[in-house]
DNA sequence: CATGCGCGTGATACTAATACCGGTATAAAT
DNA sequence: ATTTATACCGGTATTAGTATCACGCGCATG
């Protein structure tokens, strides 16, 4: 109705995008880059086990900035994998 | 506490980023692109006025797909255009 | 003038992101 | 075996994003 709860594509999404900074963050600790990044430790590892599939746009940013990362790459990664784009984009 | 209220620079940093969509729609309606976008307008209009300043990741990723933008374009315009970063990027 | 279109705003509802706390498990080092 | 470091997990608290409904305003068209 108001607040459409994720859908699995969604939570699936979310898990390939932990994924990702997970595997862009390698030997790097969770808190070094939380710290880096200026978010909790909890907060990127929700985000990198893919508790939390929808990260806010400038936590992305701060995060794919420390870690190097582009983030039409890192969305372009998510989508083309999963097809999470689907209808929306193709229009 | 445990979740702090948007900063002003957030606030800041999130009518800039309601800018620039805006401007990239150009004449596009914005029923026309939030659809094409998968949003609801109303949701569109809220992040446009900066009335939602910290959208998702995904939300700005399709809009960016439809607006043709690029998410590190995007994302630089509004860090280096109002030094939103801060603290947490600079380090 | 009435109608529709686009845009803006307010209220309302509900889920999700973020952050803090404690506990647990594994591995390395002492 | 104890300590240390890292990461995972659950709960809890609070704000914020997303969506729907309803109304008002400007503008063009009928």
């Amino acid at each position: 109705m108001v607040r459409d709860p994720l859908s699995p594509q969604e939570r699936q999404r979310g898990e390939r995008f932990g994924a990702l900074l997970r595997q862009a963050r390698g030997d790097r600790s969770m808190v070094d880059v939380a710290a880096a990044a200026g978010v909790s430790a909890e907060t990127l590892r929700k985000i990198e086990t893919g508790r939390a599939p929808t990260p806010a746009f400038f936590t992305v940013a701060v995060l794919a900035s420390v870690l190097d990362l582009s983030l039409d790459e890192l969305a372009a990664a998510c989508v083309e994998d999963a097809d999470c784009g689907g209808p929306a984009v193709s229009a």
